[in-house]
DNA sequence: ATATAGCTATCGATAGATAGGTAAATTCAC
DNA sequence: GTGAATTTACCTATCTATCGATAGCTATAT
């Protein structure tokens, strides 16, 4: 039998359960996934998500960490010594574009923090800890950028700027929404 | 009896129904509240909800239009002749802020806005209305101001920084995000 | 009389969760 | 190597709680 890579070792249907769930939540948010949907989705019956996650706050961490980790891993290392900053910064701007463009979603973090006070703690956990490592990434970029500013502020708007403009473009259901709501985040 | 003002033709009832369920619609979302829980905390029997607001989603259009109005009617008109333009803009960023540190709670439109896909027509469309009236109200404002800038765009981003900076804070739980994620909104 | 504003009782659907069973794959003792 | 024990990955069946919604009744106020 071939040997799960290291770190990876979640069965091929666990992940499946997360790829439903993630788009579900994206769409209705922490209620907006349920066992039962999920399972006919995958093909399974509900109890056997229960058999790979025990209960619906475990379910929720596993979507949020796993959709945290795979964020920071398309944006690379903040201090990658080919990478200019301000195409570290495009590249984040983009992240979020390809959310709302290429998958047609939220981005989850940014429903589950709009649900934050309604969240089991666990979960919630999950949505603040995707927004502290995105301010460290991009804080560790701006500071390279140089300059006086206040690059944790700066931080802090690009994310709610960027978050903002995707629940925006979606209630417009206009693309360009976001496009214009985020023009000049970079270079201004 | 006392005649209701005109525009208000609501019994008292009906508006603590609205109150209770904006409150939960504003910490969970659509789903944040039911005829149930509702009716509990007003002191009537769910099937008394039903009697005021036949569905679901008749509720959630009367409590999104409440919501809206109020919100507009907070910021005055934007070409009110004694308001300079760039006391509008803080007064607009103020009732942001007010919903974070006063209220201690998301704005209804912006959670209804990241649930957009999921919500009943009827609904979406009352989260759409209020960000085009936000939009709107923000472009008269801007372009007092004058300049060459592409007030639209402003707008835009001006809204998405706010909502977005609501579901940040509130996330980190921490207000001083809220502040430093719009400084410099209004002036810079 | 009629409209208002409630009530009780109940419906079917769905929620998350659990108990207990089954068949296949894997691991371990000899 | 082989048989036994164990683990994996599902299953059926069922539980309680809650969901939105409806039918039909009662009092009160206009």
């Amino acid at each position: 039998m071939i040997e799960p890579v290291k770190g990876t070792e979640r069965s091929a249907k666990a992940e499946e359960i997360l790829d439903v769930a993630e788009r579900m939540a994206r769409i209705g948010g922490y209620n907006g996934f349920s066992f039962r949907e999920i399972a006919k989705e995958v093909g399974i019956k509900s109890a056997s998500v229960h058999y790979h996650f025990p209960g619906k706050a475990e379910l929720g961490v596993a979507v949020a960490r796993r959709y945290t980790e795979r964020f920071l891993n398309g944006l690379g290392a903040p201090d990658a010594p080919g990478a200019e900053p301000e195409a570290l910064l495009k590249r984040y701007v983009a992240a979020y574009r390809s959310a709302l463009v290429d998958d047609g979603l939220m981005c989850l973090c940014g429903m589950l923090g709009a649900e934050i006070a309604y969240l089991p703690e666990v979960v919630a956990q999950e949505a603040k800890r995707f927004f502290e490592a995105n301010i460290a990434w991009l804080t560790a970029v701006l500071a390279r950028k140089g300059g006086e500013r206040d690059v944790r502020a700066d931080a802090l708007r690009m994310i709610s700027t960027l978050e903002g403009a995707l629940i925006l473009a979606r209630s417009l259901d206009d693309i360009s929404a976001f496009d214009a709501a985020t023009r000049g985040l970079v270079t201004g």
